[in-house]
RNA sequence: CGCGGAGUGGAGCAGUUUGGUAGCUCGUCGGGCUCAUAACCCGAAGGUCGUAGGUUCAAGUCCUGCCUCCGCAACCA
């Protein structure tokens, strides 16, 4: 129990991009840094906790354009989701940042101007293939088909002027930080950075578009837009008032305490953000904390899987805390978390209704049932007191130390250790036995007193992680306000010696594992059906015969077969389709097949594809092979001669 | 040899830094208890710690090779 009053914390969300509405993905970061701003609060802190949406960008623009409503429309109703759902999560943000505020929005203008002026933005040229809906260049190498590697669809040429910053200046120091200081958690990504993005060296990044207009037009150059990175990260600091009038909070709260943020933007606050700092010459945030992503049933979860996971539904059957309780409790700093229904049911019985939610309900029973609600002022200490009482007197030390190492999961675990000493604790004592003689009122009082006391302690630190049903806890055992505060977490002896009890409803229902894991997949069995539905009828648009006969099918026997060295799924195959000349064909079946089976064999090929270059290999068409999305199977053509042609 | 991570009782994980009886949670089995949400408490079974070598009196822990899996990067023509 350490006190801090009036010490600045300031903890940081990403600002979530909103495309689509809010997962529990968003959730994860969100509950756990509301959890920390909560529990530092309860220290004592001045607590800054800050949360948003980042709004700018063609992606937005697109579908904006597709509903046929404005960019600003289009985000204003998705914002209103994300703050409804924080609220439905009990999300205690101090401020939420826009970025299309007007504040934000004129210190974007400032920052990069400034950028500009210190000489670490300089105008150039960015050259490449653009697809819009993946909002990426690509270099020509990159390309499949000519078209974009993510989605397959059709680039654009595109060359536009652009600014860059500079990042080359900065390398060595941002090495420094990720390799000799406890900047990055947990420090074992820090080699992967460095090797991948530090070693090659860094290089300058782009930083405006001229391609769309949704965003902050550079203050200099009006046909040009800031493009993401200057944009979004800065709203940690343009939230608090730098470079706007908006707020006077910067120099109060700058540095952040912790930026909270999910693996897939780690190298974003990892690199780009410390460099863009030390341009502008601001000091460097004190802990960037990675978590990995919910895994649901092993695989990553998507939208295109149908296993994204909906919040509100959880929250709807389970009640906000269960789902902030699992989340957090499932969590470990940096690696993944698989997430499935059994795990959550199992958790949710075990620790919230089989532990803490039952140890309350026999507690407080037992001093209705034995004294009428009211424990009478007599004591008697007896064996296991000193135990117990010492287990939760340390316990909120152990708290303290995990919640400031960012580890809410061993935070939790420790928390419930005790919940499992009380349990223990009624057993030793056996006071059902202790009821039924009059001499041994005294001790009785005592073994339940210091039940209601390990139980106050314990939800008074799970209050900063299940904010809704604490305070359910806290009217049952009949504490008041005071007496749940942080300060007391670690004394004993806080409850008023004739403390009276109120039996009150069950607060965490225990659920049935099989019948609840039925419904919920059917819930979500539902939801993948009509994804998929959704899919199918696109299909393929029906061709005539004019236009198959355009694609020329050649039987080829594998004379060689052997992998690409640079490439996991890549084959080179070299053919004889007849012609007398070999043709080398790259393919991506290396996980189905070794070269060894394919070797001899005849195979169907696409003869007039364009060639291209993949992993430095120049193929020459493509071979014909089924696929399952599991399981992909060659068709094979033996027994006819090279060169034969299919139709 | 692109970079990195991981392989430990049925499942999920700790332990590896600083070698020395292999631990936790869930599950299974047996027992106890009855205050409580069929919850709680105790005990047991179950592991040649991916594999092959090496160092050592002693290796899950150090060294080398190999296999498998997962991320990232780069290609499923």
């Amino acid at each position: 129990m350490q006190k801090h009053n009036g010490e600045k914390f300031y903890i940081t969300t990403p600002i979530y991009y909103p495309s689509g509405n809010p997962h529990i993905g968003h959730c994860y970061t969100t509950t756990a840094c509301d959890s920390i701003a909560r529990y530092k609060r309860m220290q004592g802190y001045d607590v800054m906790f800050l949360t948003g949406t980042d709004e700018h960008g063609q992606k937005i623009e697109q579908k904006a354009a597709e509903k046929g409503v404005t960019p600003k429309e289009y985000v204003d109703e998705i914002v209103e989701i994300f703050k409804k759902l924080w609220s439905y999560m009990n999300i205690s943000y101090d401020r939420y940042i826009r970025t299309t505020d007007d504040y934000h929005v004129e210190s974007v203008q400032k920052i990069f101007k400034e950028l500009y002026d210190r000489g670490y933005i300089y105008k150039g040229e960015y050259k490449g293939k653009y697809c819009t809906p993946c909002e990426s260049f690509w270099t020509d190498s990159q390309l499949v088909d000519g078209k974009c590697p993510d989605c397959g669809r059709p680039v654009t040429e595109a060359k536009e002027e652009a600014y860059f910053l500079k990042m080359s200046p900065f390398a060595d120091r941002i090495e420094k930080l990720l390799t000799e200081t406890d900047y990055l958690r947990p420090k074992t990504r820090a080699v992967e950075l460095v090797n991948n993005f530090i070693k090659p060296g860094l290089e300058d990044l782009c930083v405006s578009r001229t391609s769309f207009r949704w965003g902050i037009p550079v203050s200099f150059d009006e046909k040009h837009v800031v493009y993401v990175w200057i944009d979004a990260l800065s709203n940690y600091i343009t939230a608090l008032g730098y470079d706007n009038g908006k707020y006077n909070d910067y120099d109060k709260f700058w540095p952040a305490d912790v930026h909270m943020v999910a693996k897939d933007i780690m190298r974003f606050h990892a690199i780009i953000w410390p460099a863009m700092l030390m341009a502008l010459g601001l000091p460097l945030p004190k802990h960037l904390a990675v978590h990995g992503w919910i895994t649901f049933d092993g695989k990553k979860m998507g939208k295109s899987l149908g296993n994204v996971i909906d919040p509100f539904m959880l929250g709807e059957r389970y009640g906000a805390d269960a789902i902030r309780y699992h989340i957090m409790r499932e969590m470990a700093l940096g690696s993944d978390s698989s997430f499935s229904n059994e795990i959550m049911i199992n958790r949710i019985n075990t620790d919230l209704a089989n532990g803490i939610g039952n140890l309350v309900s026999r507690t407080v029973a037992m001093v209705e049932k034995y004294f009428g609600g009211e424990l009478p002022e007599d004591r008697q200490q007896g064996d296991f007191d000193d135990d117990l009482i010492s287990t939760a007197t340390s316990l909120s030390d152990k708290v303290d130390e995990y919640v400031d190492k960012t580890q809410l999961n061993k935070a939790l675990e420790e928390i419930f250790k005790v919940v499992s000493r009380a349990n223990k604790y009624i057993d030793e004592t056996t006071p059902w036995i202790l009821a039924k003689d009059e001499n041994n009122k005294a001790r009785l009082a005592t073994v339940l007193y210091n039940l209601l006391e390990t139980i106050r302690i314990v939800s008074t630190l799970l209050s900063a992680f299940m904010p809704t049903t604490m305070p359910e806890i806290w009217k049952q055992i009949g504490a008041g306000a005071d007496d749940v505060s942080y300060d007391n977490a670690a004394s004993f002896g806080v409850l008023p010696a004739n403390v009276r009890v109120q039996k009150g409803s069950i607060i965490f229902p225990r659920i049935d594992v099989e019948k609840e894991i039925d419904e919920l997949n059917k819930l979500i069995g539902t939801g993948k059906k009509e994804e998929e539905a959704e899919k199918k009828p696109e299909g393929l648009a029906m061709i005539g015969i004019d236009t198959f006969a355009k694609v020329e099918l050649t039987v080829a026997k594998v004379k060689a077969c052997e992998p690409i060295k640079k490439a996991k799924k890549l084959l080179k195959l070299t053919l004889d389709d007849g012609s007398g000349k070999d043709r080398i064909v790259a393919s991506g079946i290396a996980r189905y097949y070794k070269p060894e089976e394919l070797e001899g064999r005849n195979v169907i090929v696409v003869s007039n594809l364009k060639p291209a270059v993949l992993c430095g290999v120049e193929s020459n068409g493509m071979i014909l092979a089924a696929d399952d999305g599991e399981n992909v199977s060659v068709i094979f053509a033996d027994g006819v001669k090279p060169g034969s042609k299919v139709r």
